[in-house]
DNA sequence: AGGTTCAACTTGTCTTATAACATTGTGATA
DNA sequence: TATCACAATGTTATAAGACAAGTTGAACCT
């Protein structure tokens, strides 16, 4: 009786593992931009490995854009100007910690966002946030876990800042965070759920208020206060829960 | 010591060949999250190149999270929770309006984790914060701009913190600002750069004061007082100058 | 039927060899 | 002397083969 999702060996290959050090290097600033990496022997040397891991790893670390390879001259740090894209990877939210820390970083974007969308939000906008609301209501009704509606109502707090950034920001935190919110399916009964998402809905409420009202100290409040209940709320799910099971 | 200038060969290697297009073939949707790839050794015969390059386009779709592999059990598509990267490109700076955006979206991270840090920093944190200040203050010395050093002074910030992710969104911002930044070199004269860079610091070191205490308010307000002052002195500078020199 | 063992398969790592390319120094030549 | 050709050397790119470690499923036994 196998689950299909892959328990992800505790171990990370040595590939995985040259190519986080020497990214971490890079990234700290160690070398500087245009500096020549050591030779592949040297590394084979210097860690003890094949040439197939320290190949690996850069390649790796190429795909990154942190470095640039020329045959025949070696391998140099990338130009920091080249801007390198901010990632979360799903593999990095195996512990609680983890989770919590991205919480805390959308927390940050998103009180802010709420309290731009308290100044600027035109009707249109209210329309859409009013919308997403009433799709929660729904997706409750028809005694769903309204995850995606849920984030449709983050995301369009976000647009109502009429900085494309933070819409784009939160579109980008979706998929991280979504798959943490099953979690909500786990809740026992259906009735259970339902009082869940009344809840986070009562706090959605208020949140919309404050923005409608243009209350921008108000907004973040309820945004803190909403994201914070969520953080803990995940936390008990997560301690009444099987370590096994969860995400 | 030769300059970086890379005329970036125009052949790709094997390698980026075949990871572009495996890399496309996932992107597409060809392929469905958790789908087996084809083994090595079919790739090897279908594309007619060595095992060398089929593992190392392998790891970078696995540096790009595109794929997950499983000793003894094959490589996998993975979950598309792994996000689509947020990215920001220095092309749609063009206007004042999108350098405000972005540097509200840093306002918004920047804030909030002035606040974290003055819960959590740790003394060896300040000494890091500390140190900042002191480069900088070297820079101005210098009668340097001081915009590497800024920078670090916000990123030790975000260190602070504890959430690791705080810190990779400013490292990752860094990039994107920096290039702005260099406004500051368009300063006519070295007395006023000094007063710029020297006004700066000042802020600066109030949002450590802040921090060291533990004044989670006060730090916030700091950082927010800075960097709206740091969008109102960029306002100004651009107003000044030729249009045709705004970066 | 249920559990165990084992063989085949797959990825991870190591090793060696060769090709392609870059860099540098040497020396011939004008 | 200055410049170009070219060989020597070092580096990355690619190839090929071997073994280790892990997975899977089917054959086998009780």
């Amino acid at each position: 009786m196998r689950p299909p999702s892959e328990p992800l060996a505790p171990t990370l290959s040595r590939t995985a593992q040259l190519a986080e050090r020497l990214g971490r290097d890079i990234r700290d600033g160690k070398m500087r931009a245009g500096t020549r990496l050591p030779t592949e022997q040297e590394l084979i040397a210097r860690f003890r490995v094949s040439r197939t891991v320290v190949r690996e790893a850069m390649a790796s670390l190429r795909a990154e854009g942190l470095i640039v390879s020329r045959q025949g001259a070696g391998v140099f740090v990338a130009d920091d100007t080249v801007s390198r894209p901010f990632r979360i990877v799903s593999d990095e939210l195996r512990s609680l910690v983890e989770v919590e820390n991205v919480l805390q970083l959308r927390l940050a974007v998103e009180v802010e966002a709420a309290a731009i969308a308290a100044e600027r939000r035109s009707t249109a906008d209210l329309r859409l946030i009013r919308g997403c609301l009433d799709r929660i209501d729904e997706a409750i009704a028809r005694d769903e876990a309204a995850i995606k509606e849920d984030l449709a109502f983050h995301c369009a707090i976000a647009e109502a800042t009429g900085n494309p950034y933070f819409e784009r920001f939160m579109q980008f935190l979706g998929p991280v965070i979504i798959p943490r919110q099953t979690i909500r399916l786990g809740l026992e009964t259906a009735a259970e759920r339902r009082a869940y998402v009344g809840l986070v809905q009562s706090e959605h409420r208020r949140i919309y208020a404050a923005v409608r009202k243009g209350d921008r100290d108000e907004a973040q409040r309820c945004v803190r206060q909403h994201l914070e209940a969520a953080r803990d709320r995940y936390r008990r799910l997560v301690a009444s829960q099987s370590p096994f099971e969860e995400g």
